[in-house]
DNA sequence: TTAGCACTTGCGAAATTCTTCAATTGACCT
DNA sequence: AGGTCAATTGAAGAATTTCGCAAGTGCTAA
């Protein structure tokens, strides 16, 4: 109980959350690579891609060992595919709902009387429930 | 292309990475609820709350409405649901291997000779592929 | 031994995110 | 109109992350 566990969930999560993170992760789901490889397709400066596989290593997310001259990461479990596969799905939705309700505020902007440069709503929810079919 | 794929995705996985917001998401599983219930489980301040759900809706992870006095929140996607399932169960492979090899270091400590106290080895990997079973 | 590649670590500066306080908006009631 | 509950907003300060540089470790080949 020491740490709550919707707290460790956040941090899982929180790992996941930086670009060179995700690629790392994505460039893994294929198999170990040396470090070298990772910094040859994702440009950054080696000790930055040092610290965010450190971040990784520490949430236990992937792990590394070495091989003669290089060291080589490989995923430390294949859920974290199906995490990174969620990802994409849900990114996918959002993003085409976010789409769909701009264009609805393109085909339909202010249906009644003129609105005063000062006096646009402030509030970030318009009233009542969204349209109930069964009523 | 203005924003490269895998930048989305980190933001996409940063929302999640936090206690209140996860709380909020997994809350909502069951169906909408107003604010004042959120607040009424999750301790924190209602200003502090209506910014984490400010967060989520940015993110188009929630969607709101007012209904009377109150304010609804509810998933935008069950998606969502199914993102939140992944990360569980990642969490309990990742949490269950960690604590494998530590059982692995707490029944097997330093196999030879001893180890004078300042030259333990400072890096993080250890030598050699983790055990090839056909060779 | 020395040299060089492959990576990692420590550290300070810059950028982001979190938290809280005060003020505001909206809906409802009397 | 005035009061109250529900929730949001803006802004400032604290806390965390991120990034690049300099310096180090570990391996291998001269």
């Amino acid at each position: 109980m020491s740490v709550p566990l919707y707290q460790a969930k956040a941090e899982l999560f929180r790992t996941l959350g930086h670009p060179v993170r995700i690629r790392v992760l994505e460039l893994l789901q294929d198999g170990p690579k040396p470090v070298r490889d990772l910094l040859a397709v994702i440009e950054v400066e080696p000790s930055n891609l040092s610290q965010q596989l450190a971040v990784l290593r520490r949430a236990g997310m992937v792990t590394s060992y070495r091989d003669g001259p290089l060291v080589m990461y490989s995923l430390s479990t294949p859920d974290v595919a199906d995490l990174l596969a969620a990802g994409r799905r849900i990114l996918g939705t959002v993003l085409t709902d976010r789409d769909a309700l701009l264009d609805e505020l393109r085909t339909a902007p202010d249906p009644p009387g003129p609105v005063a440069a000062g006096d646009r709503p402030r509030a970030h929810v318009t009233n009542g429930p969204p349209a109930r079919p069964g009523r």
